[in-house]
DNA sequence: AGCAATTAAATTGTGCGCAATCAGAATTTG
DNA sequence: CAAATTCTGATTGCGCACAATTTAATTGCT
């Protein structure tokens, strides 16, 4: 016969599954757009924050995207050879690696702006219920932060 | 100057990237609990999975967690060398394999049992939140599955 | 100036996640 | 029944994620 606390464990009620199974389907959901673009997920959204701003350092980018170097590094030296940016010492402090767009890089921008409306379209939520979960999550980010950075 | 359609490709404006920092925030919140019982996060909701429902074949357990045998049977054989479990052929049809449980993997169940609720407190969210969250998530992760559905 | 402590990247190793491909087994069909 | 098709896992290859370690550069302290 089955416990009261199992119920806890069940897979269906976890907050966490929601979350990991969802993430995997909206990753999916871009895929073959990026497809074309030639950029994985990770990849994209490296692209969107150097669009934002541009020559910035590894450990700048790293803490925007919560993604620490040995992440980046790999990632960043293929959208290189992608010819996407170019990654070049700061000749200040020679420990600094700056990440700079090429003009290739800064043109993919264009080709990237139709991209989230598509996406938006598919999620079937209005703008307002978007936006909702979109700062509930983010919320929540900042919550479970507290634990994991004070832990460390 | 930045144009307005500048605003759509903004990081803090995606739906996409709060799912894939929250979601990377939580498992990092599993990490040290689970670190005690000797399992990653995905081994976790495995067992999770395993805990509701046992002697199952790898394509079954795949279609509960979203997952494929490109990541399954790796993850699988691991589960099997720490004894938790045991892979099978199916004697009926010698394609499938059947994933049981040992006593140790049974075992593993008590020890689990305290997880959630220190998961749930840590995200300081009330009970109606968090199930108003986690349905809104596989809510969308069924409507987000659709079109990946579609399309192959 | 000299040396310890700190900092930024890079590297290494493990474990996913998934596409693509392969092999073997079962089923369908002419 | 034989050939084609479908099905289930396993394998391979690539790209994250991240912990831990290493290397090199800078800063702080006396």
């Amino acid at each position: 016969m089955e416990q009261l606390s199992d119920h806890y464990l069940r897979l269906d009620q976890q907050l966490c599954f929601a979350l990991y199974t969802c993430e995997k389907e909206m990753t999916k959901l871009y895929r073959p757009l990026l497809e074309d673009l030639g950029l994985t997920y990770t990849q994209y959204i490296t692209m969107l924050a150097l669009w934002e701003k541009d020559e910035i350092s590894v450990k700048t980018l790293g803490q925007k995207l919560f993604l620490d170097s040995g992440t980046l590094t790999p990632l960043l030296k293929r959208l290189e050879a992608s010819g996407l940016l170019r990654r070049e010492r700061d000749a200040q402090d020679e420990r600094v690696v700056i990440v700079r767009l090429t003009e290739q890089g800064i043109a993919m921008k264009q080709q990237a702006c139709a991209i989230p409306l598509q996406i938006v379209h598919r999620t079937q939520l209005s703008p307002e219920e978007l936006i909702k979960l979109r700062d509930e999550l983010t919320q929540l980010t900042n919550i479970l932060n507290q634990y994991t950075e004070e832990e460390s």
